[in-house]
DNA sequence: GTATCTGCAAATGTTTTGCACTCCA
DNA sequence: TGGAGTGCAAAACATTTGCAGATAC
């Protein structure tokens, strides 16, 4: 059995052809990609597939910890099939969003604080980006 | 003249009812409010005012950097006009957003990173908040 | 007087929901 | 076979836009 079908099964969640291909298009990608982007790689090979399918299956698979949902950009859900700590750097002139690899130690690794218990922790940096910056 | 007038004209921002009305909401203001909450408010007194003119009186403080726009909250736009460091928290059990007095001293000082140019800096933690975490 | 601002209504874009049908376990 | 998952369409929601009329300066 693949890697994949094992997370699924991991998580408690079962095995459909949709759901190996939004993890396909997510493994090792690095591009932050919104729902519209998954949906328009993976509906090529499967025409049927429907925008609520991927959502579904992303609500699921963030709920399970399998990928991380970014906050970073204000006008649309972004997600991260790397779960190990590190940051990013939001382009308000184009939009793109870039993985900082800035050292994470600085970030409190405490698992409460003000008496709220921690769940996940982002930093955002914004501005605008080395291509936007020499146009 | 006051200070909420002289902060709009030195921002080049005309003077209306409606501006004095929105900064007098945000003064002092740490709930983080939406656009929709600040709208409530203010239209009790002025009942023709409308969301359109919340949002683009927003949108240029938040430009000319009088107040600041958080990116913690997935669901809507949340404004804070405490411009002085500081983190926020925000549950995912009852989408209330706190504020985080905890050291900002961690966070890296930079103009630049990775090539790209630095306008703002945010650390959002997330989970579950004191108040839900009793029930 | 004129450019800016306001308010209304319509449009946009993303995300959610309801429901019948399908398919994995 | 039963419950979870899918696809479609409609709904919900926050936000933006266009424009005519009002207002600050």
């Amino acid at each position: 059995m693949k890697d994949e079908q094992k997370k699924l099964k991991a998580w408690g969640l079962r095995i459909t052809p949709q759901r190996l291909a939004i993890l396909d298009v997510l493994r090792g990608n690095r591009t932050h990609p919104s729902v519209e982007k998954i949906y328009e790689e993976i509906v090529r090979k499967y025409p049927t597939l429907s925008m609520a399918t991927v959502y579904n299956t992303l609500s699921k698979l963030v709920k399970g910890r399998g990928i991380q949902e970014l906050d970073i950009d204000p006008k649309k859900r972004r997600f991260d099939p790397c779960t190990s700590p590190h940051h990013h750097f939001y382009c308000q002139t184009c939009g793109e969003v870039y993985d900082i690899d800035y050292d994470t130690a600085f970030v409190p690794n405490m698992k409460r604080i003000g008496g709220h218990k921690i769940e996940t922790i982002q930093v955002n940096f914004r501005g605008k980006c080395k291509a936007c910056s020499k146009k």
